[in-house]
DNA sequence: ATGGTGGTCCTACCA
């Protein structure tokens, strides 16, 4: 089984980089972020052309909007709403086999990193509370994933400098501890940090306010993959495909992908 | 301390 979450930053924009990601990985599943586009304008065709006939879509007008394509059916399928928003930044799946997956994408959380001086701060916050009660509360789940652009990098080498970003949005000890409280609460596992010691540095986003994002590599870890405990035996390989940052107009973010039994 | 680039949609907003 081969799994992928990507920021793609446009699904129709990028319908092409996303046809030669599925050229090279030919993955089963596919997570998107940051798709968009409004359910009715989803590229549908498009997608069913790469080959994947089971689709999720939660999308709304020009921001935010996350997806699921997959070759495999759902056995169920579940957009849900945060901070009683409808601003499209989660689908849950179930896959053949009784495999739980979800897909996120947590606020951003604009520039102040003040919950008192600013509301998307505090909207992140209070998505990361909302996910850490709901992974508090159902049972504890086998065979679950949870992927996604969680926009926080939550170790030291999940960032170009640990020093020089703890005061910057994505990677403030507030951030990384509520995310470190959600992995508790849902017992996950970090599955790329399962094959990447963790003081090897990792990212898998690359800012575009920077002329040449190849120099001083400043990057920093926001996409992730987590798994239950139990599917940690079933992990295979894990790659961030940091070459997708190179290709014509390229998302700031690069693909991340599982490979597992 | 500041501004840098790129997306959507049409005037700013968001990343």
């Amino acid at each position: 089984m081969r799994l992928v979450t990507w920021n793609i930053n446009s699904l129709r924009l990028r319908l092409p980089l996303l046809q030669r990601l599925v050229q090279e990985e030919q993955p089963d599943v596919i997570c998107l972020q940051e798709i968009k586009v409004q359910d009715s304008e989803f590229p549908e065709e498009g997608v069913k052309s790469l080959g994947y006939p089971h689709v999720l879509r939660h999308g709304m007008k020009g921001y935010n909007g996350v997806a699921i394509l997959s070759r495999l059916e759902f056995l169920a399928k579940d957009p849900q709403n945060w901070c009683a928003k409808d601003d499209s930044r989660h689908g849950r799946v179930i896959l053949p086999g009784d495999l739980d997956l979800q897909n996120f994408y947590v606020p951003a959380g604009g520039d102040i990193p003040d919950a008192k001086k600013n509301v998307k701060f505090a909207h992140k916050l209070q998505f990361l509370d909302e996910m850490n009660a709901y992974f508090r509360k159902r049972r504890t789940k086998q065979k679950s994933i949870m992927v996604g652009d969680l926009n926080i990098a939550p170790l030291e080498h999940d960032v170009w400098s640990h020093k020089q970003l703890l005061d910057v949005v994505s990677h403030t000890p507030i951030e990384v501890e509520k995310l470190t409280s959600i992995k508790k609460a849902g017992k996950w596992v970090d599955a790329v940090r399962h094959f990447v010691p963790e003081d090897q540095k990792l990212f898998s986003w690359w800012s575009y306010r920077s002329p040449d994002w190849t120099k001083n590599d400043r990057g920093r870890r926001l996409d992730h993959i987590w798994v239950t405990p139990d599917l940690q035996k079933s992990l295979k390989r894990a790659r961030i495909r940091k070459d997708m940052r190179a290709w014509a107009q390229p998302s700031d973010h690069v693909a991340v992908v599982l490979d597992f039994d």
